[in-house]
DNA sequence: CTAGATGCAAACGTTTTGCAAATCT
DNA sequence: AGATTTGCAAAACGTTTGCATCTAG
């Protein structure tokens, strides 16, 4: 259990994210907080995005080639990021079996997680 | 089909990822460069290993979290990033099935490749 | 009172880019 | 000759950090 305050800041963080149906990034959530609250920081932004994935209550998706982003759906469920646009999407893909990380070792590893993320091209850059 | 020349500064790039039998970032390699070919760039290398992965003949592995790195090993298998000392491992999990992404298809999408990559902590931190 | 949180700006690590000069075919 | 590639330095990008100040409990 992570102790932490309730601060006015975490909670817009929180709220913003919660708001937002696509898949921002840090600075997705920034910059769509900054007209409302004009003196919130991009470092608090960032440092509450992660404290509020580390407590579980929106997803920190880390995607390769490009910022991370957040997801208020905390569900397991896969991303896409559009190879032009740049943009995030949700993909679901029942035939992906979870995979099986036997008690969360390999050899000597402890495994702590794992991340999945396709990439190519969504269906309004195919135009 | 790529169309590209052969210059020396490709071939060097190529044969020097093929001796490294860890998982070389784009700087490890220029580092590995530099001694015996110190006139090669930075912006040499990452174009080149970038065009040499494309190509087939090297893996560009894409990592959330930390620098891209780069294998010989072309075939398919999985890396694990290390949490404490950041290096990337080569992790066999025979446990995962293949993804099957139907025709590459996945509604209107155009699925053009997909990225797992696992993190942890390995033997060596681990005491 | 005090550990935790904030805002700011600067630093960081990785990668890309603009451009003139060089080089491969 | 002409398109590609190089080297250089600077910029871009996403993120983290040091630090003084502030604030929740």
């Amino acid at each position: 259990m992570i102790i932490t305050r309730n601060t006015v800041q975490r909670e817009i963080i929180l709220q913003t994210v919660l708001n937002m149906d696509n898949h921002p990034s840090a600075d997705d959530v920034y910059e769509r907080l900054r007209n409302d609250n004009p003196s919130i920081s991009r470092a608090t932004v960032y440092r509450n995005l992660e404290l509020l994935a580390k407590q579980g209550k929106i997803l920190h998706i880390r995607m390769p080639n490009g910022a991370d982003c957040f997801d208020f759906n905390t569900s397991e469920h896969y991303h896409l990021r559009c190879d032009i646009c740049r943009r995030v999407f949700d993909i679901d893909l029942p035939k992906i079996p979870k995979i099986n990380i036997e008690q969360k070792k390999y050899k000597d590893f402890t495994i702590e997680g794992y991340s999945i993320s396709f990439h190519g091209i969504c269906p309004e850059c195919k135009k």
